[in-house]
DNA sequence: TGGAGCCGACTTTTT
DNA sequence: GTCGGCTCCA
């Protein structure tokens, strides 16, 4: 480390008000920085990075934990250019953290050393076929609940560190009749996860957390670093408090960052009450409180703090404007989601034309098909965009497919993934494939393995910790090969899809012995290309979408966990994976409000701002879920620096992508109280102008039209 | 009679 | 894109 700077080298420091250098230079304790929307949060935290830098903390002694990879990546870059020596901090999620210790520590936790991370796709299928060998499947009478409900169930619990009932009491009270089914089928999931050789993304957290409390290994954990500091502390659960208390027991220095005005995460177990709790779980912290907001003009606050003013609970927090001058916010009636599309559109491009460029601005809403009409709209226009949250490349069904492709490579234990996969035959379908399947699994090779199979039986029982040391690692990695058991399994498969089934696999055994992940990929892409051009009408697309993922797997830096990386930072569309991306071009950015998080754009349009949206119709049961809901549409608004626009479709499909015309007349979200619209440029955009004023529409006329002429 | 495949109804937010 | 229900095929 090189000598440290001298202050007047850290002129960095000169640009920061006082309560902001006294977050970033603090020293000894504990930390928690409070810091409303738009406050320099994030120059903040950056600062103190390089400030602690500069004070001579070797950079990979500080841990800085993000909720989202990029936020890790934008942090450590501008960390960077302050600080050049800041390069080696470790910086992410706290799941791909926990991946890296995990897998450092796979034998110790029992798991195979080609061990699979599922996604929550994965995990409820995984769900689903318990739920469906417990008998579930479609009993008569009571419902018994979906895989998607299980796994939020399932995940709320672990993730709250609560007990069932008590969740099932709070959040799900439909389930209660099928509790005792319920808990069975949970146990049953987790012992289902080590005989397939994978872990959950919340096994991730649970594995970390039981690494550092394991009185060996625990110590020698937390000696690695110095320094944690957490983003978004208001957004984290139960049990990453739990992380966050472990390092600091070891003597890290924790920093937590936080608004709890912007806690919008309540369906993921996080609660801003822990943010408020930091102090009495940290013996001896200090609190700064950061109000400047930097971001947005005064009359933008104004609409924002009067939304903020309504919450039962509130902090009384009033963010004060560092910019001068601005223009209110507009909220604009339109008649329909049609006319918002093209208001937003002509919007945008008028923008454009006064010198914002696409890149300065962004569409932000509830949910992700709120946008539907609105892409197209962009599209028939001609104004690009790059859209944020919902679904995801890796969620299409052909994207599925590989990777099921490439973790069955990795690990041929994965279930989930040969039922997928097999499924891909044309003629084979779920019940020959379960068939197979079970095969696979039940023929356990006689005598003369028996040894390698007792090692890869303990790794199923899930041993002792001495028991698994014993093991050792040599041992764990006899995981049962389903690949070797083929031949048994082939017997069922319908004759007419047995060749293809075949070499699907001979694929696979192919792909299993090559090393290099790019070449993998390619090979199982070779084989998967056909099957997807006949099973889908835009195949040939499809298959370039795959492309991305080879190009990518040719960049991995680790092969063995490539896919396991890939689920942890999911590539947000396939244009994502191109390398290198276009950073010259210019786009819009449309993006639900829980992805925007922690961004800012200079002029912000809020789609679709009707009572059954904001608060959304599932999240309006309880006090608490309507408050987080007001805070999902403070978030919103808060990420606009100059204009902010608000649009409340009057008449509004119930349905995405017009599948029929059901529709409702809406009311404006509650949230948009007298107070606000008091805030705000309210306009009502002209009726259709086909049919202005509404006019009776005629219906005495009767007009034949037929194209019968046309075919002598 | 089981299983593959087609058709119609519906979809909150994410590591 | 997924799920459940239905029909037709071996």
């Amino acid at each position: 480390m090189a000598a440290v700077a001298g202050t007047n080298e850290r002129h960095w420091l000169d640009e920061l008000n006082e309560q902001q250098r006294a977050a970033a230079t603090h020293r000894g304790g504990p930390l928690l920085i409070l810091a409303g929307a738009g406050t320099g949060k994030t120059t903040t935290l950056c600062t103190r990075v390089a400030w602690l830098v500069s004070e001579g903390i070797p950079s990979e002694r500080i841990l800085l934990l993000t909720f989202t990879r990029r936020a890790a990546r934008e942090m450590l870059q501008r960390a960077r250019a302050l600080v050049p020596g800041s390069s080696r901090v470790l910086g992410g999620t706290f799941h791909s953290v926990a991946h890296r210790l995990v897998r450092r520590h796979a034998s110790a936790l029992g798991l195979p050393p080609g061990f699979g991370v599922l996604d929550a796709g994965d995990a409820a299928d995984v769900l689903d076929l318990l739920r469906v060998e417990a008998g579930h499947g479609s009993a008569r009478g009571s419902r018994f609940p979906k895989k998607g409900t299980l796994l939020d169930l399932y995940s709320r619990t672990v993730n709250a560190q609560a007990p069932l009932s008590g969740v099932i009491a709070e959040h799900f009270p439909w389930v209660d009749e099928h509790r005792e089914a319920i808990s069975a089928l949970f146990r049953e999931y987790t012992v289902r996860k080590r005989e397939l050789g994978v872990i959950d993304l919340d096994d991730l957290l649970l594995m970390w957390r039981a690494l550092a409390r394991d009185e060996v290994i625990g110590p020698r954990l937390a000696s690695s670093f110095d320094h944690v500091l957490i983003d978004e502390y208001q957004d984290v659960n139960g049990l990453q408090v739990d992380l966050a208390r472990a390092l600091g027991g070891y003597g890290c220095e924790v920093t937590a960052v936080g608004d709890d005005f912007q806690a919008i995460y309540g369906f993921r177990s996080a609660s801003a009450a822990h943010i408020l709790d930091f102090p009495s779980h940290f013996e001896g912290t200090r609190v700064v409180t950061l109000e400047h907001n930097y971001r947005s003009t005064q009359p933008v606050l104004d609409a924002a703090n009067a939304v903020a003013a309504q919450a039962s609970r509130a902090f009384p927090k009033r963010l004060r404007a560092d910019r001068p001058g601005g223009v209110r916010p507009r909220v604009v009636w339109l008649r329909d989601e049609g006319a918002q599309a093209e208001e937003v559109a002509s919007r945008v491009l008028e923008a454009r034309e006064n010198g914002s460029d696409l890149r300065s601005q962004a569409v932000l809403m509830r949910t992700s098909h709120d946008s539907d009409l609105l892409e197209l709209e962009l599209h028939r226009r001609r104004i690009p965009f790059v859209k944020y949250g919902g679904l995801k490349y890796l969620e299409a069904a052909h994207v599925k497919d590989f990777v099921a492709l490439l973790r069955l490579a990795d690990n041929g234990a994965d279930d989930i993934a040969w039922f997928r996969v097999l499924q891909l035959v044309e003629g084979l379908g779920p019940a020959s494939a379960r068939k197979a399947i079970g095969l696979m699994a039940g023929a356990e090779p006689a005598d003369p393995e028996a040894e390698l199979e007792e090692g890869a039986a303990s790794f199923r029982r899930g041993l002792s910790a001495s028991a698994r040391e014993e093991a050792g690692e040599g041992r764990l990695a006899a995981v049962p090969d389903r690949l070797a058991e083929w031949y048994t399994a082939r017997q069922v498969i319908p004759e007419r899809a047995r060749a293809s089934a075949d070499e699907l696999v001979a694929a696979l055994i192919v792909a299993r012995d090559e090393q290099r992940p790019g070449v993998r990929a390619e090979a199982l892409r070779d084989v998967l290309a056909p099957l997807v051009k006949a099973r889908y009408p835009d195949g040939a697309v499809r298959v370039e979408d795959l492309d991305q993922l080879v190009a990518a797997a040719h960049q991995a830096n680790d092969p063995r966990h490539f896919v396991a990386e890939l689920v942890l930072d999911p590539p947000q569309s396939s244009a994502d994976l191109a390398q290198p991306p276009h950073l010259d071009e210019d786009y819009l950015t449309i993006s639900t409000i829980h992805s925007a998080k922690g961004l800012e754009w200079d002029h912000v349009h809020v789609l679709a701002v009707y009572d059954g949206n904001f608060p959304a119709c599932m999240s309006a049961g309880t006090s608490e879920q309507i408050d987080e809901e007001r805070r999902l549409l403070y978030v919103a608004m808060t990420r606009a620096r100059r204009t902010l626009s608000m649009y409340v479709p009057v008449r509004y499909h119930h349905r995405p992508r017009g599948i029929d015309d059901a529709h409702g007349y809406g009311k404006a979200s509650r949230f948009l109280t007298d107070e606000v619209l008091g805030c705000c440029d309210v306009t009502r955009l002209p009726d259709d102008p086909l049919n202005p004023r509404g006019a009776p529409v005629v219906t005495a006329r009767r007009l034949s039209v037929s194209p019968d002429a046309l075919f002598d």
